[in-house]
DNA sequence: TCCGGTTTTGAATACGTGTGCAAACGCTAC
DNA sequence: GTAGCGTTTGCACACGTATTCAAAACCGGA
């Protein structure tokens, strides 16, 4: 009604003074009797305390800055909601961003958390200019890393082990007996795409075989499906696609456009393990990221980091799901 | 380094006062040379101002609070993404909060973005209870749902065409000679859900049909399927599902568990026309909601409620999407 | 009753910024 | 040179809360 209710208007009705209400609401000691006055003014003027009041001199907002970048890959909202819980869980809220496409428009979104006294930042899949790394440093925020890593910043981070990942996808198809190997690679300008890869290619080549070909995709649809095209063309009797989003694309093109059967003309593996690789319409062999472990180590790194420690690189093992597009359970014996 | 910098530090070094320091980043009148000595003052010393304190003195926070209920939909992501980037072209940042299962947690989450001192709350797909309302009413920070009706609760809403849609849906079964329809409907406890269930029971009786069978599938995928195998069971061949999340589901399960052919042995209808309908492995006819209106209406009427104005309910409109799920462009003459 | 020690309380100050007000300034026209 | 007027500037205060410090209240024991 009249205007905003201030813990000062609460003091004045409970008869007791500014502090002694602030002393009420932040938990701080106070005796059963004031307690229990300035309860009950605050409930009948309904106060509530000033966050960003509180923020200001406490020097802490309990706001955590989340940017993620590419919310159509299903992996993310996902994490989001989980990371969003996962903090609510500690106290903290979480001042979500989406990035916008170009790379600058990162840092400027980064800029603009700092802005908000932020305090801390966790950063899902997007990497961070190195002057700005150095201005939350500086400014003592913590950014934590999730899904991608980045070695020269030296920063805390939690990616899934991709390259023993893409290894052991390798492994995979090599044991069911795929001989001409191809790949849709991720974006070659993530740590997570290369590490797959480059795993991938390890894989391949401790099995004596030589990849059919090795083609970006760049984590797109459209581009994951052409690049598949190109490759069965070739010969190849099994992709391995660089995520999960890429290999729906990738089974929706060679089977309902081209007419190929997965996985008898050709065998695909994902990775990530989406919810949407279990259901029947793609019953989809792939690494598992886990996604639980996974925040779960990120809000541990990030509040160890408020703390004062520096926590480091961390990789979380993700095991392989054999399904139907690489033959099922039948082959899993192997 | 050396704690925080603030406008004070900037003052001295460039020998002004404060208030001109304030002045300079706030956009208000200054002289060219004061403004070039505070910038480059400023830049010196990475100042950057105080978000926090600035919304402190001027009780505006230039936060909008998105309450969304369930990532695992494909519809709020998307809708998420665009409305945190149009928000940002007008200037305002998000807070997101992810609402838990409960419905009086709702409220509470709500509570915690009125104590963050945000401007405004889009609240996508959740309900709102009375007394929170009121709050919020009092509070004078306008409140205006997305994807979700109240009508009791009289607040600005931006919806699509539910009742007309459902309508439309009826209609296209008829018009390609299904004669058992049932509806797998969404959550009753929903305004949409609702709205789109009226809406096609109204087209089916003037169509002098009556339905199969009309189960609540309460937007959940596993319920969904399981009601689908019900009424299929019954002799329906032709379904209509209350969203695409769910007619995925149900598609997935006649199709791959039940080895029921789509569209030859039973018709599916989705609602949204989320990008996965589009994808060559469902195909599925749909009704679009334009999310990009939809939030772009949202905008705008929280923008004009936040000048004082009091936007009423708006309702867009969307086209039904004819796709192979129900035979495809061939029957789209009709 | 009085005293030492512990707990509770209120006054005052700080956090970092925006803004009203009056003084200082710059400029033009006489 | 000076009166006059519009613009710029600095001072002081405000926003709503947490927190320091000293004074006050309390409590049990002698």
């Amino acid at each position: 009604m009249s205007g905003r209710v201030t813990s000062r208007a609460v003091a004045e009705r409970a008869g007791v003074s500014q502090s002694a209400v602030s002393r009420v609401f932040s938990g701080a000691s106070a005796s059963a009797r004031t307690v229990e006055k300035v309860r009950k003014a605050a409930e009948e003027l309904g106060y509530r305390p000033n966050v960003l009041a509180r923020s200001l001199i406490t020097g802490r907002s309990r706001i955590i800055g989340v940017v993620v970048a590419y919310l159509d890959n299903p992996f993310y909202p996902d994490a989001l909601e989980r990371l969003s819980r996962a903090l609510q869980e500690e106290g903290y809220h979480s001042l979500v961003f989406i990035a916008p496409e170009g790379h600058n428009d990162t840092d400027r979104v980064i800029q603009q958390m700092l802005d908000h006294q932020v305090d801390g930042i966790i950063a899902a899949s997007v990497g961070l200019g190195d002057e700005l790394a150095a201005r939350c440093k500086s400014a003592g925020i913590p950014v934590v890393l999730f899904n991608r890593g980045q070695p020269e910043a030296n920063l805390p981070q939690v990616t899934s082990a991709n390259h023993a990942g893409g290894r052991r996808v390798a492994e995979h198809l090599v044991a069911i007996g795929r001989q001409r190997i191809g790949h849709v690679a991720g974006w070659q300008g993530s740590s997570t795409g290369r590490d797959r890869t480059e795993g991938f290619l390890t894989g391949l080549s401790e099995a004596g075989i030589a990849p059919t070909g090795v083609v970006p995709g760049d984590y797109r649809r459209d581009k994951a499906a052409e690049v598949a095209e190109e490759l069965v063309t070739q010969g190849a009797d099994a992709l391995f696609v660089g995520n999960d989003h890429m290999a729906f694309a990738v089974m929706d093109h060679l089977r309902f456009i081209m007419g190929w059967r997965v996985p008898e003309d050709v065998a695909i593996v994902g990775y990530d393990d989406v919810p949407m690789a279990a259901w029947a319409g793609y019953d989809l062999t792939t690494i598992r990221q886990p996604v639980g472990q996974m925040v779960e180590a990120t809000v541990t790194a990030l509040l160890a980091a408020l703390d004062g420690a520096t926590p480091g690189a961390q990789e979380i093992n993700g095991p392989l799901i054999i399904r139907g597009s690489t033959g099922g359970a039948a082959h899993a014996r192997i």
